[in-house]
DNA sequence: AAGGCGTGGGT
DNA sequence: TACCCAAGCCT
């Protein structure tokens, strides 16, 4: 039998003060309208997500509803966003919850994992979140609260762990609280352990942190590597779909040409949308997002 | 298993 | 100003 944890009841009584009111955590959020939120949520700000989710959920309350457009329709509404394939991959999962589930998100850990883009963290999340399940969640912010408080060191490793899944595992509380343990710590590593600069005057945990016991050393990992951007086929992809989602019909070559130079380079990336599914080639040698 | 995949706000 | 990085997933 392992210990009690003890970041549980500060962590608990903070986040009852603190929590943000989020849509997605309202009595009326559904099993779909929280998958929706947490795919829209992967890499992606909250603020940012607010208004698109609001959107989604006004004019595809169901996982049927989003299963009855064609896939274009999901890559339009998904705004600048990111990550487009995220809308094709909630538009596969409308579609498969409505063929293998009825039309209802399942609650099963394995059975969230089968859908497209739902991964350990978002199958977790889902079965936590909209379901109660004991699960242990483990997302970026979790990760950096307990590499801070538990292990004494500023950021997680690259890649999660088996050390992490079972350090993670170890602190989950019984049936009843392990749903709102989840939701706390993410919130507390959003709100107040962030990234760059802890607030740890704000901290419900600071006195138990390992890492500000220890001085707060600083990260001395492998250097993390930025993600340059612009010039790259991410950028000239994003240029390409922008150009699509804004047209409501099939576009020329000409105006897809138009938003980027280099042809070989814009090329490979539009070959690149037609092959993800993003895109669609007509005969006629016209574009459009996918019907 | 490292790297591709969008976007924009914060510092 | 240039990074950094935000509720990851997939190959």
């Amino acid at each position: 039998m392992s210990k009690a944890n003890p970041l549980l009841d500060p962590v608990l009584t903070w986040y009852a003060a603190n929590a943000r009111d989020l849509p997605w955590r309202a009595p009326a959020a559904t099993p779909w309208s929280i998958l929706v939120s947490e795919i829209m949520l992967q890499q992606t700000p909250v603020v940012r997500v607010l208004p698109v989710w609001t959107e989604w959920m006004e004019r595809w309350p169901t996982p049927a509803a989003l299963a009855a457009e064609p896939p274009g329709e999901a890559v339009r509404h998904w705004g600048r966003l990111g990550y487009p394939r995220r809308a094709l991959n909630l538009h596969a999962c409308a579609r498969a919850v409505v063929e293998r589930h009825g039309g209802e998100v399942p609650a099963d850990h394995a059975a969230l994992l089968a859908l497209p883009g739902v991964g350990e963290y978002t199958a977790a999340a889902v079965a936590s979140f909209a379901f109660q399940g004991r699960h242990a969640v483990l997302d970026t912010n979790v990760r950096r609260v307990l590499a801070r408080a538990v292990s004494g060191e500023e950021y997680p490793p690259k890649a999660t762990t088996a050390a992490e899944r079972a350090l993670a595992a170890s602190l989950l509380p019984g049936p009843e609280d392990a749903p709102v343990w989840a939701v706390a710590v993410m919130e507390l590593g959003a709100l107040v352990c962030t990234a760059r600069t802890a607030r740890c005057a704000e901290c419900p945990i600071s006195g138990l942190c390992a890492w500000r016991l220890a001085g707060k050393p600083a990260y001395d990992g492998p250097v993390r590597r930025g993600q340059s951007y612009a010039g790259t086929d991410r950028q000239c992809r994003g240029r390409l779909l922008a150009v699509l989602r804004q047209a409501h019909g099939p576009v020329p070559k000409a105006a897809l040409d138009a938003v980027w130079d280099d042809a070989p380079q814009r090329e490979r990336a539009l070959d690149g949308l037609v092959a993800d599914g993003l895109a669609e080639v007509l005969q006629d040698g016209t574009y459009r997002l996918p019907a």
